[in-house]
DNA sequence: GTTGACATTTGCCATTTGGCAAATTATAAT
DNA sequence: ATTATAATTTGCCAAATGGCAAATGTCAAC
């Protein structure tokens, strides 16, 4: 019935309110429709990542800003934090490789975990 | 018809393939189906911002990064970062990585580092 | 009051998303 | 080979998104 939980409609509305901007004007000048966007503040619709996006930069949000507030972005956005969920081995990386490693970009890293699962793959095919 | 232009979904398959894990196996860790997660990699759907945030982590990708490769956030907009705090400037080690890396022993660990040196040596002399 | 110009809301609809279950396609194992 | 089993794809569907146009509200000048 009533989504009552409904911050993001009332802070996108205190923003548009603030600005100032009717909806029209921030139709205009986002490219999404009156109707959806007040549908939106008052909690009918929840916008899609698209429409967000679309809204940020006339209210003077910053994209991720808006994001975190929508829940689409964890609020911190995470380091090397590890994360339950998986089983966590009791094995740690060295450091000294840890640290080369760091030096890469990420495709380099998965690039390096490709080829050693290609060469586990292998030397267990040769020892059977 | 093809939804040709389609890089997220060959992105992402990659990435699952390189994990490995299979689409069923994705599927659970992620609590999206994996019908659903066949047909994002194969550019028939696209995955929604609360789709990409729960595949994200199951395949080492940072929830921004994601949203990056997406076309939901513009290049390069700093996560949280540019706050007070540390900026993180330089590289970490993809969650993933780390994980799989974790349960090698030290000696292949320092293997792998080893064969990385060589490629990069490798790589460097050709392009002279 | 009435009129007119804006602003917001509602009705209706096409399109998209995403899940479930059945069908199809690999992949082993005997 | 022929099963058995796992993995991927397809068919179908419910729910959600978002736009357009018509209806309703609001507020000023007259």
């Amino acid at each position: 019935m009533d989504y009552a939980n409904n911050d993001l409609g009332k802070i996108l509305k205190q923003q548009r309110i603030t600005v100032p901007l009717t909806l029209q004007e921030l139709a205009a000048e986002s490219s999404v429709s009156s109707s959806h966007l007040g549908r939106i503040e008052r909690g009918e619709r929840f916008p899609s990542a698209r429409i967000l996006r679309k809204i940020a930069k006339p209210l003077g949000f910053d994209e991720d800003e808006l994001f975190t507030l929508a829940g689409f972005l964890s609020p911190q956005t995470p380091g090397v934090a590890e994360e339950s969920g998986t089983r966590y081995n009791s094995r740690q990386i060295d450091p000294y490789v840890a640290r080369m490693l760091a030096e890469e970009p990420p495709e380099v890293q998965r690039s390096v975990i490709g080829i050693l699962s290609l060469l586990k793959s292998i030397a267990k095919g040769m020892s059977k």
